[in-house]
DNA sequence: TCTGGGGTCCTAGGACCC
DNA sequence: TCTGGGGTCCTAGGACCC
């Protein structure tokens, strides 16, 4: 019996907290619990839309990403705060050290959300008792309601976790994959936008489904290689890794703002630019990360957006630098009419360490002098590519820990 | 009196090199 | 004289997600 059973299989949580922002600031202020609450940005100016909002708010027919005035229309006792992301940080960072406790192997993937690989925690229960557990200690220490779906894999666990909320542990094992998944429309899975769900639907694929049965060709020459990856996951396959360094790894930081009016002010436009470069800069300095690449997005009043970037010779991360910068990219490209949005990002991110030590070993090329570092140098090249140079060292892996498993056929 | 701000990944075309 | 083919780097934009 036990030659039966898959090698590899895993067990993975999706753990996905319920209206984050507007949960939090109920658990701050029970005041407000019961009540439509809202969490928006911009509340001031004309351009808020929802963040966030509590299940009395959506009963109303209040929606993420609605604007304010609209919101305020479908619900006048609507409560609207602000938001306070100093709070959420700390609530988010207070849930994954939990997460933490019950294993290592835990990939936060934004502030309210994040995998878990307990396909090692055996000894600890079942996977429902442990999502239980998880759940409970969630609600009774933080006050903060969460969904966890329970699947061999991320994009399963990830799925499942979306079906029941608020407080909802929903199972999803492979082979109930046709049964429960394949009738969903293929617009709703995760992945899956308008455009693609237009595509798809153009040729007549309506469900998910249809997807997990279109011809591989059809995939490749409608979306290339993401069209070969959805169909997998239609088919319940997903081999991603549970990834706990992944939140390390910066590629670009940015900061961008709606303007309260739009304007084509010289003035005003850089002014904006030095406050975008500053946040960024702090934000790069926090971390103590580098740049090489500095870019600008210009939007419209039309909202056409134009997004501008260039190499730079040397790594900054001064404000000075970066708003010179993008001051150059900005009036080399903007055509003069009103702006409505301006950001600035730095791109290609490396740690200032892995900076300096890479300046080192130019400079020893150069020279030609010192032999071993030389050496080591083309053989960071050999293993990790050219681009070794450019983008840094890759981050140090911890290694993976032993032993207990649970019963491998749990989720196949 | 519409539609924020933070990201990631993929593609396509031109430049350039061998 | 009528000009290959492969590869990488760089930039811009699109799609998607929370």
């Amino acid at each position: 019996m036990n030659q039966m059973y898959p090698k590899n299989g895993r067990v993975i949580l999706h753990v996905d907290m319920n209206s984050f922002y507007a949960s939090v600031e109920m658990a701050h202020n029970p005041m407000l619990k019961g009540k439509p609450l809202a969490v928006a940005g911009n509340v001031e100016e004309r351009r808020g839309i929802i963040v966030t909002c509590s299940y009395e708010a959506r009963k109303f027919g209040v929606k993420t990403t609605m604007p304010l005035w609209e919101a305020k229309k479908l619900c006048p006792s609507l409560v609207v705060m602000k938001p306070n992301f100093e709070r959420y940080r700390t609530a988010s960072s207070g849930i994954f050290d939990l997460l933490r406790s019950f294993t290592e192997q835990v990939e936060p993937v934004s502030i309210d959300e994040g995998y878990l690989d307990i396909s090692d925690c055996a000894e600890m229960g079942t996977p429902i008792e442990i999502a239980e557990t998880i759940q409970n200690r969630i609600l009774q220490t933080m006050d903060l309601p969460c969904s966890i779906g329970i699947a061999p894999n991320k994009f399963l666990a990830k799925t499942a976790s979306d079906m029941k909320k608020p407080l909802g542990i929903t199972i999803l094992r492979k082979r109930d994959v046709p049964k429960i998944l394949w009738p969903y429309e293929v617009g709703e899975m995760h992945g899956i936008g308008n455009k693609t769900a237009e595509k798809f639907n153009a040729v007549g694929i309506r469900t998910i489904g249809d997807l997990a049965h279109a011809p591989d060709g059809l995939m490749k020459q409608l979306l290339g290689i993401n069209g070969t990856r959805l169909k997998n996951r239609a088919m319940g396959i997903d081999d991603r890794p549970v990834d706990p360094e992944s939140i390390y790894e910066h590629k670009s930081i940015g900061n961008s703002t709606t303007l309260p009016k739009d304007t084509n002010s010289q003035k005003e436009l850089t002014a904006v630019l030095g406050r975008l470069s500053l946040k960024v800069a702090q934000r790069l300095k926090n971390k103590s990360l580098v740049g090489h690449k500095i870019g600008v997005t210009i939007r419209y009043k039309d909202r056409r957006t134009v997004t501008r970037s260039r190499l730079v010779a040397n790594a900054f991360s001064e404000s000075e630098e970066i708003h010179a910068l993008a001051i150059e990219l900005f009036t080399k490209h903007w055509n003069g009419e009103d702006v409505r949005l301006l950001g600035v990002t730095a791109f290609e991110v490396i740690e200032k360490e892995s900076a300096y030590k890479q300046l080192d070993l130019f400079s020893y090329e150069k020279e030609a002098v010192k032999e071993p570092l030389y050496n080591v140098m083309q053989q960071l090249q050999s293993k990790y590519g050219k681009g070794i140079i450019k983008k840094g060292l890759p981050p140090v892996r911890k290694t993976g820990q032993a032993d207990t498993s649970f019963s491998k056929d749990f989720l196949d």
